[in-house]
DNA sequence: CGTGCCAGGTGCCAT
DNA sequence: ATGGCACTTGGCACG
């Protein structure tokens, strides 16, 4: 690895931390900051935290994130896009992140710093993979019996006067089904959903089935669906995967079979 | 500051960051990685990244935060709580987190090291503050349209029976008007409270007017409003703030002229 | 501990 | 820009 990619300071002096941030984070360089700073957030609403131990990251993007020692949530942070100024102001190291539309402005006003380090990071963005609600859809799509045997998909993402419907089709006996897909645990909000989608419907069609198809349902919400007299399938998630890893093994293997090299 | 609340070493061998890691994450420390790595997420669902240049926090309560060049939120990340282990396998630098229940665990393969640094970030929770209720106050009270042109206020947190209430004054036609300030989305419980005052007060005065002043209120909040006759004003956060802060310059100026150095 | 609810939500994709 | 919606939402209060 190249060794000027990254460097680090330990109890820099501001005003080398100043030049460091001239020369690197016009380079696309991420800078990292450790030490004791205060912090003002005004713009959407307004925020003040005293000074205390944080850790401060701005990416080439114009992101700021605001670490403390606990938590995955930074306690601020300025969306990409935003500007960032640094300089020296009553013997404090400041950076200041501006953006505008709405406007938004976080100040970090460090009194000392352990640390600080700059390197950098290829924004060349990965591949990356989850399972998602999309990816569930593509699996019932590909084995309908995940939701009943007998399920014949007729379409997806169907658009309705209130929303849009993730999934419909018909159930062995011609019955329209409508289905609400839920990566995670089914709650209330869930169940109202799809009613809202069935009321919509009932006008038009005349008997309706609907399907909350989840890995699991809260009590309340399942009390809810028998209430309105929905239904409750249970999505099996890692069945989701199988399905999906074998079929994309067997399109992979088509492609090869034809020399397709996408 | 201590010299030792931090380190850092830049293209660090694997074998020392694993030692580092095991004088530093016990002492209550936060770790820093910089390199590149492919991240596997397996838990509440599923996520693959491939091998590319990430930051990667661990913190003393045991979040772990991995992030990409761009972007707030983290590519991956592990909650609170989450346990993490480091270990070298096949000449990578492996971390590994995991949490139970539910079971979620990220594993970061690190293929190279261009930073690592470890310090250390009191616990101590500093105090926060956000546009609170009072400043929403100070800023009716400087420009009370903000409510309804024509409002006056007359005085704040006027004690009744059952509590204080927020503002009152008399509208354009000498009505009184009870104003209860929500500085964030009302919910019902607001209204209801709006309501409570309202009653210990038809009592004794004529026709009331009751307002509820809130950046937002939420569907049911709204319906029982209207229900006991009550109103919705919007508040608008972005302009308390600017009325607080054009008003604060002013009294800076006038502070200044008459040389009061606050 | 589960459930409900808010967030400066953020991010993504549609219009 | 605006709106809709999912998110490993995270975090907090509460039963």
């Amino acid at each position: 690895m190249n060794p000027d990619m990254a460097s680090a300071f330990v109890n820099p002096r501001f005003e080398d931390v100043v030049e460091l941030f001239r020369r690197s984070l016009a380079e696309g360089m991420v800078m990292i900051l450790v030490g004791e700073c205060s912090v003002e957030y005004k713009g959407r609403g307004v925020a003040s935290l005293e000074s205390g131990s944080r850790i401060v990251i701005a990416k080439p993007d114009g992101s700021l994130l605001i670490h403390a020692a606990t938590s995955v949530e930074p306690v601020n942070w300025q969306p990409p896009g935003s500007k960032l100024e640094i300089r020296i102001e009553d013997d404090n190291l400041v950076l200041s992140s501006t953006r505008k539309a709405p406007y938004e402005n976080v100040i970090a006003r460090f009194i000392s710093l352990s640390l600080v380090a700059v390197c950098k990071l290829e924004i060349k963005p990965r591949f990356k993979v989850e399972i998602g609600e999309e990816a569930i859809r593509e699996a019932v799509l590909a084995e309908p019996s995940l939701i009943e045997d007998g399920f014949k998909p007729i379409s997806i993402e169907k658009p309705v006067e209130v929303g849009f419907i993730d999934l419909y089709g018909l159930d062995r006996d011609g019955r329209l089904v409508i289905v609400e897909l839920k990566r995670v645990k089914a709650d209330v909000e869930a169940v109202e959903q799809l009613k809202t989608y069935m009321d919509s419907l009932t006008d038009s069609y005349g008997s309706v089935r609907g399907i909350l198809a989840a890995p699991s349902i809260t009590y309340k919400a399942y009390m809810k669906l028998k209430e309105f007299g929905l239904e409750y399938r249970k999505i099996d998630i890692a069945k989701c995967i199988s399905i999906l890893t074998s079929r994309r093994r067997q399109q992979r293997k088509l492609g090869e079979y034809y020399g397709d090299k996408s």
